[in-house]
DNA sequence: TTAGACTAATAACCTAAAGTTATTAACAAA
DNA sequence: TTTGTTAATAACTTTAGGTTATTAGTCTAA
């Protein structure tokens, strides 16, 4: 029984009339016959009641046209499901993210995919960035947006910001007479900073750098939390360094100066599944491409 | 798309491995391919992503999937209920009877099929013969349990039973006092019959037994409850007639006699539309005929 | 690095299923 | 009875599906 058969009968059970049925089916009414008989004898049952001038339907075929129907219904809701999922109009997106990234595209980009396909259920997941690239893998997460420097393996990777660092310094500390701080300048001061394992590649970064300057740096506090470190700043108990888009936030009570020859920054990106399958995915980098082309961030 | 592509990408899916599902469906792996492949082409949607050693599932893929499923399972449904529906095991009877009905055959029938065919939905009417008749014609009845002779046009119709009548008199009437009543005594006695329009066949015969008879018989009642004729009876005030088998239920304060050269009968019987195509109904007939073969009603 | 195994796609060919034309048998209406 | 209608049947043609043989990548193991 292939839907072939099973339209011929829907078409007969409309008409009651194989010449008429098989004029509609563009096919001619012998063909129509043998398809029905063959159809019948599958079923073992008599599904038309025919004489030489009439044709109606037995019990069997009134049931089997309703079965017929909903099959029919059934093979085109599963043709229109597919398609959309393959365009990516319904489906399923998961999105992994820093808590930086809610300060920047991620809104923008949110905002644009919901109303282009509100369909696609979305799943918002805050990782660190050594976990969103473990669930990329895992393809447990579709898009990521976290600090490189990844492991890019398999992976795609579209760099968002680069940012330098500011020093922020109790109000009434030295070095906040200068324009701005050297690195060296920073051997002996107590500094608060982000936790190592929240950004190992940045961490790691500035530790290189004070080395290179020759010098161990003094690290008397680690807290994820900006209020926390700037808290401890402005009671005098050490220095901390902030991101140039946060210098803002700040507040009054501490004050910011450029960092000099300090080549460590906190890079900011998107990353995918090279071979990602979810159309959902690709709409989502679409837009993502359109917003950074336009919006200076 | 037909089922023959929706089970192909269930194998391959299953498998994902074009010989391996190629082996499972007793194919070669260049037909799967094709059929895979012209599926895909007909959605406009990539099911699987290959590669030239894997294969595996795009997000298209898995949701349609899940809708073959859905078919394939669907499909067998359809089968099943159709050929359920064709041997009556499922299925809808329509069964309309006289009152009297009730007191033979069908209590037993409908005790027998239900407990044989459990699943078929059965509807009693209760109606006259003429409206009976009628039902059977327009198919809005299957099986009817009825008083013949009736318009047997298009209709199969089987006796079950065929009684004749005894008079009921009065304790201290003077025709009790022999063993039958001749219809001539009855010229001049005040009778109570059932309605005509209850049963048409047997008060026309009635009066025509009567009038060859040389009279014109005295009605002075009609009630289709045997109970109320009886108490006009008990009181005196006339006679009225009561088929064999009900003869015991009459009471003490009425007597019986029968009949002499009284041909007319109560006939009971089934009927049912000869070109029928209720399977359901078949089943009855034949619980129908056994019954009627092995008790002697 | 290379040889061999593995795998899906492709091309050319073959087979079976579906469709066509022509005809028949049964029935209804004129 | 004749004529028109209708579904089934038979013989055939076409087409869709299947097969064999081969190719082009890709991975594994020597």
């Amino acid at each position: 029984m292939d839907f072939r058969q099973i339209q011929y009968f829907i078409a007969i059970a409309e008409d009651l009339h194989f010449n008429r049925a098989a004029d509609r089916l563009q096919i001619t009414q012998p063909a129509l016959s043998k398809q029905i008989a063959s159809l019948e004898k599958m079923l073992g049952v008599q599904l038309l009641f025919r004489t030489k001038r009439t044709v109606e339907l037995t019990h069997a075929g009134q049931t089997f046209l309703r079965q017929a129907r909903q099959l029919v219904h059934q093979r085109e809701k599963a043709i229109e499901i597919t398609r959309r999922t393959g365009s990516g109009d319904i489906g399923h997106l998961t999105i992994s993210f820093t808590k930086t990234a809610t300060q920047t595209v991620l809104p923008s980009l949110l905002r644009q995919f919901l109303q282009r396909y509100p369909k696609v259920e979305i799943d918002m997941i805050e990782l660190a960035t050594e976990a969103q690239v473990a669930a990329l893998n895992q393809n447990a997460v579709d898009l990521a947006f976290l600090h490189p420097p990844i492991d890019q393996r398999g992976l795609q990777v579209h760099p968002i910001l680069k940012e330098s660092f500011v020093a922020v310094l109790p109000l009434d500390h030295s070095l906040g007479q200068r324009s701005a701080v050297s690195i060296e300048a920073l051997a002996n001061e107590p500094l608060i900073i982000h936790p190592r394992k929240e950004g190992p590649a940045l961490y790691d970064g500035f530790l290189q750098v004070c080395q290179a300057s020759g010098f161990q740096p003094k690290i008397i506090k680690e807290s994820i939390s900006l209020q926390t470190r700037l808290c401890f700043v402005a009671a005098g108990i050490g220095i901390t360094f902030v991101s140039d888009r946060f210098q803002s936030l700040v507040g009054k009570n501490v004050i910011c100066r450029p960092l000099k020859n300090c080549p460590v920054f906190l890079e900011f990106g998107a990353a995918w599944r090279q071979r990602s399958t979810n159309p959902a995915l690709l709409n989502a980098t679409k837009i993502l491409d359109k917003l950074l082309a336009t919006a200076k961030l």
